[in-house]
DNA sequence: CCCCAGTCCTGCGGGC
DNA sequence: TGCCCGCAGGACTGGG
């Protein structure tokens, strides 16, 4: 679940690690499965003890530590992965604690309940394989109206699906896809080769309001309450969602139909017929 | 190039 | 009441 807006609250929650050196970074004693970390751990304990952070970056959903070895910290947290200086949710699926300097008990911590994340410890070499332009798009939040339309202007995709590619644009997961494409009025099963100008003005606009404003409100916690921030308390912008996880209930913009769930691609898909027609309103007569 | 199904994993809720 | 099953969707992989 965690998608740009979550993440880059985890990455601002944590800032206050900048500066601090990392004492000892160790395994939790997790009773399931432990978190999948690479290199191992001894080697990866060696690789980040003693070493000073010196920044806390964003690449897509991940959050990036920055060593001053020039090694990086990579937490992905996949579905239920978290980023926490608090205590975490329970002791239980705490997957991994890196120790800091600056106090008893300061500690940045991963916890991640179905541990589907992971953390991994990389050269500048493996990070530019791992995530630079060839694996991941233009990040959703940088990315221009001109940029985000090249990308996918002449694929034959629905737009939906597209704007889960990750190497199409970095950032975007399957809830902040259907509240964009809402508040771009653009219907999600329309071909990404269908879609006019003024369509993909409206999507970039949309784009960058949803999450911006999904940041503000440090993202969503859904009804099953994992997603915290890095203080381990819950992101506010569930209340604003227009359509995510609202079939059957009455649109918020035209008070009128009630929104539709659809499947593209395996995965869940909400819009209001109403506000997102599946085609363009026919130019009324002696304009255009 | 793109699509689809399967993989990892846990917790929850529906159905019987 | 308890059990089973399907679903949730991040990223990735293999096959068509």
């Amino acid at each position: 679940m965690p998608e740009l807006p979550e993440v880059e609250t985890m990455r601002r929650g944590i800032l206050a690690i900048v500066g601090s050196r990392i004492l000892d970074v160790r395994r939790a004693p997790c009773a399931k499965r432990p978190i999948l970390i690479t290199p191992r751990p001894a080697v990866f304990r060696r690789r980040a003890a003693g070493r000073t952070i010196t920044a806390v970056d964003r690449v897509g959903k991940r959050v990036v530590v920055r060593l001053d070895s020039n090694d990086s910290i990579v937490f992905e947290p996949r579905m239920t992965g978290l980023v926490l200086l608090a205590d975490p949710p329970t002791r239980e699926h705490l997957r991994l604690v890196v120790r800091l300097s600056g106090g008893p008990n300061r500690e940045l911590r991963f916890w991640d309940r179905r541990g589907l994340g992971l953390v991994r410890l990389v050269t500048p070499v493996q990070f530019e394989g791992m995530y630079g332009d060839a694996k991941l798009g233009p990040d959703a939040l940088r990315v221009s109206c001109d940029e985000l339309r090249g990308r996918l202007h002449k694929s034959r995709r629905e737009i939906k699906v597209a704007l889960l590619d990750q190497r199409a644009l970095a950032g975007v997961g399957n809830l902040y896809a259907s509240e964009i494409l809402h508040t771009a009025g653009v219907h999600p099963r329309r071909r990404c080769d269908t879609l006019v100008r003024d369509e993909w003005r409206r999507l970039h606009e949309a784009l960058v309001e949803v999450l911006e404003q999904a940041i503000r409100h440090e993202g969503s916690t859904l009804a099953d309450g994992t997603y915290r921030n890095a203080l381990n308390e819950q992101g506010t912008y569930q209340n604003q969602h227009r359509v995510y996880d609202r079939a059957g209930q009455t649109c918020r913009q035209c008070r009128r139909a009630p929104i539709e769930r659809i499947v593209q691609a395996q995965r869940s898909t909400f819009l209001c017929p109403r506000c997102q027609p599946r085609r363009r309103r026919a130019k009324s007569p002696g304009h255009g």
